[in-house]
DNA sequence: CCACAACCTGACCAAATGGTCAAGAAGAAA
DNA sequence: TTTCTTCTTGACCATTTGGTCAGGTTGTGG
């Protein structure tokens, strides 16, 4: 109990409880979508008093903000691993995983993410013009130049894309329906695997992805 | 002007009346969530007063509750084709394109139900444990004897539905995403069959269907 | 130690919302 | 026509919710 006891520095303080209400709103807007969200909830789910969040975040609106905005750079990180490869296998293959990781780790996120969009994006609609189609048309050009370099069969890339991303989230987004239908207990790391490797399957087979 | 137009029953009355809201309510829903959907609003698109959807629907969760039901319904019946195949090629193929024929034409209803699962289904978790596990076990068992006639590749069944669903869906649920990527435009029946054919493309191939 | 700035929070408020109700209009049954 | 049932709706209410604020507490820099 000695040590690390004392560290409240002012800093510190606005970090651990910027943290600590964004996690606990991510969770509440993902159970409950924007308008089903109360800002007592929030607070009471970050064990906070409720002006203590309009303290750091001053509208119910930007709270939400951020808390997407956030979640649109884990998903950005988790296309690195596409721009590496030497080939779709390897590629889309390490995309399948990395999304499917962050379904399971971060279902949350995800679940915000769907909801932000089916409503129209009110919120993130210039990230869509702006940052999400710059990446989706990167993407688009490798998946091209692998068709072109005879890696892979001449499939739309922008529908193999809107495939990758449906698959992958489905895993998240519903993750209830899919408890249910598992008898109502969350996947096990083996069904997890299984399912990962039933994606990376069909799909890889499903373009006729050739190892380099 | 002559005919048509004296026949307003008490009895036409109520079924147009609880269709016109039910359609509201499913586009309101739909576009706001439950949460931040409003009984004004609803009223608003419908044309009515608030009051009168009161009338005929005692609540908003039991307006809700129907709105979901309808859209199951409408899931179920998409299918029929499954079942009347000889094999995957033809089965899957039908249903796939029936499922995005659905996307196309029904987004709302799909949406409702992605928000509805997303939140957990507080509303239709009943289904979800009965009827719906009923029906993906039949399908998988289709699956399961497709698999043993040699008809395609030994692919976990469970995980090939949820496939179906995930990139059916996808065209729904994302559609204001996939409309944005598109340059802000719908997506053209040009546009349309193309998805559709990488849909089937990718999956027919990825589990090595054969024709029968 | 002092003055300042940053942080905390119980109490409060205006607005919005789901739902009610009573009185009236309109088709159905006699 | 008369009576009954169904439908319609403006006005109203209790509750909830996002947001405010004044006064207090606590680190921090001098």
């Amino acid at each position: 109990m000695a040590p690390n006891i004392r560290p409240i520095s002012k800093k510190e303080i606005r970090q651990e409880n910027e943290a600590t209400i964004l996690d606990a709103a991510e969770k509440v807007f993902a159970e409950a979508g924007f308008g089903g969200a109360t800002m007592q909830l929030i607070a009471d789910m970050a064990g906070l008093p409720k002006a203590n969040l309009h303290y750091y975040f001053p509208t119910k609106e930007a709270l939400y903000r951020q808390v997407v905005q956030n979640i649109f750079q884990v998903w950005l990180k988790a296309a690195d691993v596409f721009d590496a490869a030497d080939g779709p296998a390897e590629g889309i293959g390490a995309y399948i995983d990395a999304k499917m990781e962050i379904s399971r780790r971060h279902p949350a996120g995800s679940k915000v993410w769907a909801s932000e969009v089916m409503h129209r994006a009110p919120v993130i609609q210039d990230y869509l013009e702006t940052t999400l189609m710059e990446w989706t048309d990167g993407r688009m050009a490798i998946i091209q130049r692998w068709i072109d370099a005879g890696l892979m069969d001449p499939i739309d890339p922008r529908h193999l894309l809107y495939m990758l991303w449906a698959t992958t989230q489905h895993y998240a987004d519903f993750g209830h329906q899919i408890e249910t239908l598992n008898g109502g207990a969350a996947l096990s790391d083996k069904q997890w695997a299984a399912a990962k490797a039933s994606v990376n399957r069909i799909i890889l087979q499903g373009i006729n992805a050739k190892e380099v």
